[in-house]
DNA sequence: ACAGTATTCAATTGATTACTTGAATATTAC
DNA sequence: GTAATATTCAAGTAATCAATTGAATACTGT
């Protein structure tokens, strides 16, 4: 290989390696996980992931620098967002290969989640089955403003942290099927037990929105 | 949130982080580029990297923990291979979202690629009609052995290296079709650069095999 | 102008990473 | 057993990264 196509290759996988450098840390991951659920600012991200404000600031610019978020200012606020639909479809990737190779992954799902719920939850097609049918009442568990940004079609808004305070509302006459973030959010599992201990049908999906929009790759 | 679920959430995370740390580095994204297109051994990769070989060996390692690739001794021959298929698809989605947001990206494709050849590469859309009406003589330009492990159906391997003393063996009463590896590969580039120097009428197509096996995501 | 709130910046510290060099290990052929 | 070949390991060095702390900046409401 001669030197300039050398030179050419080494700049061109120090450009993809930008977008690996992002991702290598757990931290933005899990900010880019939140933002893929819709638009937050600073506080919004630091009340979620439990770090500083300035460590969530500073991972921020990291994630701006490499193009993988953009933000807009509305008075104080700086409200970030992702900048790209793709980045969305990369973290699923990435989860589902988690999935695929890292035991620890598996056990992390196992050891946490199917303990608190022991039921299986219900598939997307399963799902889509029994709506076509009007079976089920679905509701989404997660913030009002992710709901606001996108959201299963059918589907209505009771956020966890307001489900007690909700309970009167939900047609009892029908399962009540809850999601949230996808398959590494509590949201839906607390809305699972909580509804259970009132007395209420109520299973769950393990999918998100995303999985929801995402055509299927196979 | 409890402080087992932010513990859980942390976990998770790091796991993932795994996979980002493995992809944050530009030597080892090429490397995985690579093997996505069949498997190789050290050697093979410190030639077509131009890395030392402790360094190569080095990344693999790191690759191994992460579980992105596994090993199969042959003789003295280590001979390694991604893992999991969902590996080449990451690596597809990383070099699309760069050449979607990083301008960097898209400055080197054209400083590089297009200046070489000023014609424009058919789609594949395009190749597939004229594959159809038989109307034109494919030919992979990549090494045997990734021929051998995957290629377009229909198409003939003359090496890139190769292609001067298989001149004869060309078909040319139809126009010559020349693909290699992907976006950031230059033996197509090469081959029709060769092929237009002695008279024979060539094109290229810009996708490897693996955008031919790539459902569409859209 | 000032206070309050939200966010970013800069410096420091400790940890991690990438590459090189030289040694060690594994396998094969004779 | 020995030499050759392929690969991995270990240590050192320099660079990079993550989190914290404290300061600075930006914006709004009064």
């Amino acid at each position: 290989m001669d030197s300039d196509t050398r030179a050419w290759k080494d700049a061109i996988y120090g450009q993809f390696g930008r977008i690996g450098k992002a991702l290598s840390s757990p931290r933005r991951l899990e900010i880019l996980d939140l933002l893929s659920q819709g638009p937050k600012n600073v506080e919004t991200l630091v009340l979620e992931t439990e770090m500083s404000v300035a460590n969530v600031s500073q991972h921020l610019q990291t994630l701006l620098q490499a193009r993988l978020v953009q933000f807009e200012k509305q008075g104080t606020y700086a409200v970030y967002q992702l900048s790209n639909a793709k980045i969305s479809a990369l973290l699923l990737l990435i989860q589902e290969l988690g999935e695929d190779i890292l035991a620890e992954v598996r056990l992390l799902r196992d050891e946490f989640l199917l303990n608190r719920d022991s039921f299986e939850p219900l598939t997307l097609d399963e799902l889509k089955a029994r709506m076509d049918m009007d079976e089920v009442y679905l509701i989404d568990v997660r913030p009002k403003e992710e709901f606001e940004y996108g959201h299963i079609p059918g589907a209505f808004s009771i956020p966890v942290k307001e489900l007690a305070d909700h309970l009167s509302s939900i047609d009892t006459n029908r399962p009540v099927v809850a999601y949230c973030r996808g398959r590494y959010c509590m949201y839906a599992v607390e809305a699972v037990e909580m509804l259970r201990e009132h007395g209420i049908h109520a299973i769950r999906i393990d999918e998100g929105v995303r999985e929801w929009n995402q055509e299927p790759i196979h």
